[in-house]
DNA sequence: GTGGTCTAGACCACA
DNA sequence: GTGGTCTAGACCACT
């Protein structure tokens, strides 16, 4: 298991992406318990400090909580999950449509440029 | 004139990232002189070493060209303008589908999201 | 019933205040016997080793007696009751007028919050 | 310059609630530019990686602001430091409180003890 | 064994 | 010089 894919942003954040991902997927659910710290820093190759950190900011936006002695889950507050995907993707959008546009990119080149993107991945991994 | 419309990307990188809009959608044409170093962080209210180093990336990324005693000047080399523009709407597509993939969703909903956005948008600030 | 009401204070911390104030208010009294380990864990949801802690302090703060074989009961020591009484009352002033103080707080303003806060309390759940 | 008054609380803490404090009090003023990290560190005698978390967390509380490059500074919304102010005084009071209810103190024992602390605290500085 | 705090020290990014 | 990240390793608190 390695990281890094994503140069400059932080190995901390890269990690928080990756659960808060599989949270709102479904992949992790609510009431699960995650890695402790030192396992999944051993997994993940980073340190254990590191990992506190992921936990510690996953908790302060209230997807997971951890209790001392017994280790650190997913909340079980699901509305929250929700909202957190809706906020993402709302983000997201509104940092895409920005940068596109100001390469002068029109709504119809994006859409364009996404089916090109999907297409060519669909081929890549046959 | 603001920056910091977008927190977390450094000041540089946004002042980068608005220059290259403004001559690839041909608002600075090649040849045009960009304004002084001096001139830039006064309007811009940003430090002057910060402007020096946008322009120098600008000259690495050869979008840019300083001549001593006369200033830096927008390339004459359009090709690598277009090549530009198509790399960075590669990069952006690319981060833009890994991001909102990793949150479960589709390239319907993408796209969906994405023309939700632009009625939003366009609704209000028309 | 349920505990955690006061996150971030350990949970046998909170059991230790909770039985300490039942004794000092004579909800429990001397010689009582307290709930044995099990069933006490049982009955709070808290793992038997976290209950055996919270005797153990309570034995060393001498609020609380251990007899081999037969379970923990209530000390039969008033005076000391008198006196843990005392000092945490002391104890919690210290702190609350800190606290108030270090945010810019009067006296009077203590006071007055004391008053509303009651009042507001005495509403909800009279 | 020491710290260490309340052991068991952690210093980031501490810190946290004494910076807290100074701002809500208007010692340091919107706008203030907080000592650097590395300064803060020596004159406190903790080490900066704790300094950098006292003021990440106070970043997330919206009561400060982090500039790479140009240093810390006590946020502009005034409202959210009336806000704060509120907060920490409801929650102050609501576990004192509680405390002393579980110890059986009425409201009027309460307001008796903080007089006589008062007192108490003004004729041992005289 | 699990989370949490702290240190010392290195190295990077920004202004 | 200023904030930010990361590591290695120690030690503590809780279950």
């Amino acid at each position: 298991m390695t990281i890094d894919f994503q140069p400059d942003k932080p190995i901390y954040q890269q990690l928080i992406d990756r659960l808060a991902g599989e949270i709102i997927r479904g992949i992790r659910k609510p009431g699960d318990k995650l890695p402790s710290v030192r396992e999944y820093a051993v997994k993940t190759g980073v340190n254990a400090n590191t990992i506190q950190r992921v936990y510690r900011e996953m908790e302060q936006m209230n997807i997971a909580q951890s209790r001392r002695g017994q280790g650190t889950f997913v909340t079980e507050n699901t509305e929250r999950l929700q909202e957190l995907r809706e906020q993402m993707k709302e983000e997201y959008i509104e940092y895409f449509v920005q940068d596109m546009s100001d390469l002068g990119f029109s709504l119809e080149e994006m859409m364009e440029g996404l089916k090109l993107h999907q297409k060519e991945k669909g081929d890549s991994h046959d």
